[in-house]
RNA sequence: GCGCCUUUAACUCAGCUGGAUAGAGUAACUGCCUUCUAAGCAGUAAGCCACAGGUUCGAAUCCUGUAAGGCGCGCCA
């Protein structure tokens, strides 16, 4: 289905071609929601670009377009000083176009083509999830639904960190503390080794990853530990499989939990095959020297405003980083699904390494000239004060953690409340707590930090997740008082109805500006108003007892619209609404 | 030092390619539950859009500069 703004920009274009302005080196005529819903429904400000090109004051050109739109039967139009051109939809047409949207399959998002691979996740394994990785699997999870959503063919990679030196630090402190383990021994013989547990490695990183830092022989060992793991030491392999075996299984819970996905569990590791391809293509290609015993490939560029350092892709002790990985799975990606876009959903801080990264992959040629490698950076989510966000003890707070504290605090309301048998309680808590957590996160702008404020998110008043859920909630509630009426598009009787109807129709066109901008802020906050618009409509009008049929026939029809594409649009959030609370 | 980002109401943020009176939520203050869920609705108050120039008929929006804060700048990811 065509954008609302869409189609009224064409019957404004027409009405301009055909008031007299048309030609080659007309501008392109525009229509959008209006800034003053006092005086009109859209909006054409075309008028003033078209005075520069016709040389004629914007006022006289906006008449004689809204004299020919007013011929239109679909709509009216007003000529306003000094040359907007005010537009209303006749309340036959609103009513028309409310049935083709409830009939449209798309919930009238314009459809679009095209293969998309998406990075997200990125966790790295044997460390726990904290808050530092929401940010990027909801954002991630959101703007795939999206995406697929706008009609893009989308593959999902979780980009596990699971070939790294973290790997190799683990290795080195397990080695240190359980010399005697089989899989350390030189002649490894290929029996099991010991099971590992989660909350050992959740350990074991950070207390390793300190070490290293002070503790340089233990460093040192570290690096070799990743090297050899890398160059297949058998040994090594096995307890890494371990590792990836106890981490995976954990991950996926907590990403369940969150109602995150993967079409792909790939990793660093999964790349490693590229790798020799990549060094013998780079070399092969004059690209990569060494300097300072590493392997690197030049990617400044002479309009770069400040010097930009060639990439390290094969280090000094000859393993691999992860620019490695990351140029390694570019190839993999370019071979198993040959897309339109890569799309890497990754923390702001890391823009300029895969700035480095983009320009080595164009050098090489590692994808067609017009396949898009697109960094998408998200911003972080800092506390109070501003800094990072800390637990009150100061420390990094688990993302378990975390979904807990919020459903728990759903739990409790739930049990005031009463609304809600005990039996459905929990999971009902959970859905509200995580939809309070992914709006909290997803109406905040995708590149920007933000103020994480945990008392707001469990307070959940106003401009929240809780509230749309209660709109949804409450939408259910009244037509479960009607079930047996199917409800129709008839007659609109009331400003509230009128309202409610406009905001119904533009609303699709948040997923076209989520996607074109590659923020699902816009689908979060049209959502927001939309459930806003509910509200309001659902105080001032009677509904499921409304006595005129016609009336009581439209609210119901206008209830099942709004609860449709609030349920679109908390799908594409990521976001699974309650049937009451 | 260089580069990137941010600066809008007391607080947290919207504000699309420049356009008509700069919008939400929170907090504050008023009203509204014997009628479909008050986790709600309606309203009041609150803004030299960081500062200074410039472009334009017109600037929160575009350009230049200044200030404050954040982030990044070869062997972590």
């Amino acid at each position: 289905m065509e954008n609302i703004t869409v189609k009224l920009g064409k019957i404004v274009s027409d009405a301009f071609v055909k008031a007299g302005y048309g030609g080659d080196s007309a501008p392109a005529v525009t229509v959008t929601l209006s800034d003053r819903p006092d005086l009109c429904q859209f909006q054409s400000n075309s008028a003033f670009a078209y005075s520069k090109v016709f040389r004629k004051a914007p006022f006289m050109i906006s008449d004689d377009v809204a004299k020919v739109l007013n011929d239109s039967d679909i709509l009216t139009a007003e000529s306003v000083k000094p040359g907007f051109i005010n537009i209303n939809l006749k309340d036959s047409c609103i009513l028309s176009l409310l049935q083709e949207l409830a009939e449209d399959e798309h919930y009238g998002i314009a459809q679009q083509s095209g293969r998309l691979v998406m990075d997200y996740g990125g966790p790295n394994v044997a460390k726990p999830l904290h808050i530092g990785h929401l940010r990027s699997a909801i954002i991630g999870q959101s703007l795939k639904n999206i995406a697929r959503m706008c009609g893009l063919t989308v593959t999902s990679d979780i980009h596990l960190g699971d070939w790294g030196l973290q790997i190799g630090l683990v290795i080195a402190e397990l080695n240190d503390r359980h010399p005697e383990w089989n899989c350390f021994a030189e002649d490894y013989d290929g029996s099991p080794v010991p099971e590992l547990d989660v909350d050992l490695l959740n350990e074991v990183y950070p207390t390793a990853s300190a070490r290293s830092k002070t503790d340089e022989a233990f460093a040192a060992k570290a690096h070799t530990a990743t090297f050899e793991l890398q160059s297949g030491r058998a040994g090594y392999m096995a307890l890494w499989r371990e590792i990836m075996r106890v981490s995976c299984e954990d991950l996926k819970k907590n990403y369940d939990a969150l109602g995150v996905d993967f079409d792909c569990w790939y990793g660093e590791s999964d790349a490693d095959k590229y790798i020799p391809g990549l060094y013998a293509l780079l070399e092969e290609k004059g690209l990569s020297y060494e300097s300072e015993g590493a392997l690197v490939v030049d990617v400044a560029k002479e309009d770069d405003k400040s010097p930009v350092p060639p990439i390290i892709v094969r280090k000094s002790d000859n393993s691999s980083i992860y620019a490695t990985t990351d140029l390694a799975t570019i190839i993999q990606r370019q071979q198993d699904f040959a897309p339109d876009m890569i799309w890497y959903v990754v923390d702001n801080r890391q823009e300029f390494h895969f700035t480095q990264v983009f320009r080595c992959a164009r050098r090489a040629g590692l994808v067609p000239d017009d396949t898009k490698l697109e960094f998408l950076g998200f911003g972080t989510m800092n506390g109070k004060d501003g800094k990072p966000y800390k637990t009150r003890e100061g420390g990094v707070m688990r993302l378990s953690d975390l979904i807990g504290t919020v459903c728990e605090a759903a739990r409790a309301r739930l049990d005031e409340s009463g609304k809600v048998d005990e039996s459905e309680r929990e999971e009902y808590a959970k859905r509200i707590g995580i939809a309070a957590i992914k709006f909290g996160d997803l109406i905040n702008h995708r590149s920007k930090d933000y103020i994480f404020d945990l008392d707001k998110f469990l307070s959940a008043d106003g401009k929240t997740g809780v509230y749309v859920l209660y709109a949804v909630s409450r939408i259910n509630s009244v037509m479960a008082k009607a079930a047996n009426e199917k409800g129709s598009f008839e007659v609109i009787s009331t400003d509230s109805e009128r309202a409610l109807a406009l905001k119904l129709l533009s609303s699709p066109e948040s997923f076209g500006a989520a996607l074109r901008e590659r923020a699902p802020s816009f689908v979060c906050d049209d959502m927001y108003n939309l459930a806003a618009a509910f509200s309001g409509f659902y105080h001032e009008n009677r509904i499921a007892d409304e006595e005129d049929a016609s009336k009581r026939s439209t609210r119901l029809a206008l209830c099942a619209l709004t609860r449709r594409m609030i349920t679109a649009e908390l799908d594409a959030l990521g976001i699974k609404p309650v049937e009451k609370m």
